[in-house]
DNA sequence: ACTAGTGTTCTATCTCTCTAGTACAGCGAG
DNA sequence: CTCGCTGTACTAGAGAGATAGAACACTAGT
């Protein structure tokens, strides 16, 4: 259970937290029944205000995709790991969507754009 | 020289218009010497306040990549074509370095990842 | 001169995100 | 019961981004 966030690159703190809860569902490095970190603990972990990670939580107890055991913590529900591997696909494709379209509109052509993105991949592996 | 504008994906708008002037300019559809939309024509194109079209342009006179005639209007300089194009790899890599990691964390495989990609610019293709 | 267009600058206000601090309610171990 | 942990709820404030509206200075065309 790890996360990294970056507090200033456009989207909301909150959302960066209920997004990597849903994706470390759909890599089943978190299973139904099994807790998530204490509001307190995650937010001294990653220097962030208690409240925001509440908030966080609060909306994927909406989404159903965690459950709230008053006083003792927050479980991940048996229907989540489902629901979570397609929110995976769509919110990563739904940000690829837009990167490329930028990348399209500033004049790269499709070629060049598949080399940078394989470059990058590249790149992640030597480091 | 058409923009399209997201105004709630995380951008500043101001942002969005700054970038799209030089994706312009690095791809030779804006030329030295030419003269950009107009601060009010531009906002009332793309449904936006004048004040948020007049920020972006400023951030561009302070790069020295448009030059203000006063009371004419705002020219490309004749430094902004090489300025822009090494921005443009710049801002291009950058966002789908930001994207391509939060890939990464998801649990997508590297395949996975250059799969998607490749799906979404044919899809952009076709359509 | 007048007018219409240009960029520039200013204040006020709104929303969203985040922080800070406090308080309350439930659970379990000692 | 008490203590320490859990989640939850609330108010208040700072900061960024955007809007609204007004005003000023300059240029060109008539």
């Amino acid at each position: 259970m790890f996360f990294q966030i970056n507090p200033h690159n456009g989207v909301p703190i909150y959302e960066q937290i209920s997004r990597q809860v849903k994706f470390a569902i759909a890599a089943k490095s978190l299973r139904p029944g099994e807790r998530v970190p204490s509001v307190r603990e995650l937010a001294s972990h990653i220097a962030v205000n208690p409240n925001t990670v509440s908030k966080a939580y609060r909306d994927l107890v909406g989404e159903g995709i965690l459950e709230s055991l008053r006083g003792e913590g927050l479980e991940v529900t048996a229907k989540a790991p489902p629901h979570c591997q397609s929110e995976r696909a769509r919110l990563v494709s739904e940000r690829f969507s837009q990167v490329i379209q930028e990348a399209q509109q500033s004049g790269l052509t499709n070629r060049e754009i598949k080399q940078i993105v394989h470059q990058l991949i590249q790149e992640s592996i030597d480091a």
